[in-house]
DNA sequence: GTTGGTATTGACATTCATTCTCACTAAGCG
DNA sequence: CGCTTAGTGAGAATGAATGTCAATACCAAC
């Protein structure tokens, strides 16, 4: 059964609140800084949960770190984020899914699933080029 | 200036010998068993450099391991790796390239870069289905 | 409103891949 | 053959993520 404590709805809000990627560690420390009382491992058991409900995409930034968010669109679909700020657009690839399993089907292999994420610099980080 | 050691031609070969993607840690394993004396320290440099020189293909798996592999082709292409084995098949999306920077551009995005992987279960494993 | 079973929490320890440190070794130029 | 310096390796360090387990607090039932 699951119950509704105040962690979890905290951690729903911080995340309806924000529109980019973030870690784990970050929204931590967001909860935190907001005046909530929350644990690390919390956090982390809370995230889990909801990504295994489909209530929140994953993504595994270039040096292995998870970030998640909460998307507007629950169907499948993909992602641009830019690699400075996190701004994230969502984007469906038309006919990814299709050439993905037919490509599967050509080569005999079966319950294919597909990872396509798409980084970029946004048009604000590229102004602000001097930052960093 | 770059040497040429015992050590990285151990790696380079070992890589040769083998088809499908695997970790450090794996080949390191590999080339200890075959009588190479090889720090793991060194594998992991080794694995870096080649791979920074273009060398090698990396993959991240889902749990966030890094696995390595030498690839017939050395344009840029994507995988078809067996989430049992590993056994890999490289592919080419033809239109994902174009598609990629074009989503990119649309959102005044730049320097594009493009994640697609494709995992499944290949034919052998789908047979031995009993194991694990 | 009170109670009780149990899902959930959190501080801390632990795991595990990867990177760092730094004294030591050896590649390869002259 | 010597010397410079890239490369090595054992062990320590890092850092994200997960496990532990006693204490806490939902919430359904009384």
């Amino acid at each position: 059964m699951q119950r509704m404590t105040r962690q979890r709805a905290a951690v729903v809000d911080a995340l309806t609140n924000v529109d980019e990627f973030r870690s784990a560690q970050q929204l931590h420390e967001l909860l935190r800084a907001g005046g909530n009382s929350i644990g690390l491992a919390t956090v982390y058991r809370t995230l889990q949960t909801l990504a295994d409900g489909g209530e929140l995409d994953v993504l595994r930034t270039q040096d292995g770190e998870s970030l998640y968010r909460r998307c507007r669109r629950r169907e499948h679909h993909h992602h641009l984020v830019c690699r400075q700020c996190s701004r994230t657009v969502e984007i469906d690839g038309p006919s990814v899914e299709a050439w993905a399993s037919q490509v599967g089907a050509d080569h005999g292999f079966t319950d294919i699933e597909h990872t396509v994420e798409l980084f970029g610099t946004c048009e604000a980080c590229r102004a602000g080029d001097t930052s960093r």
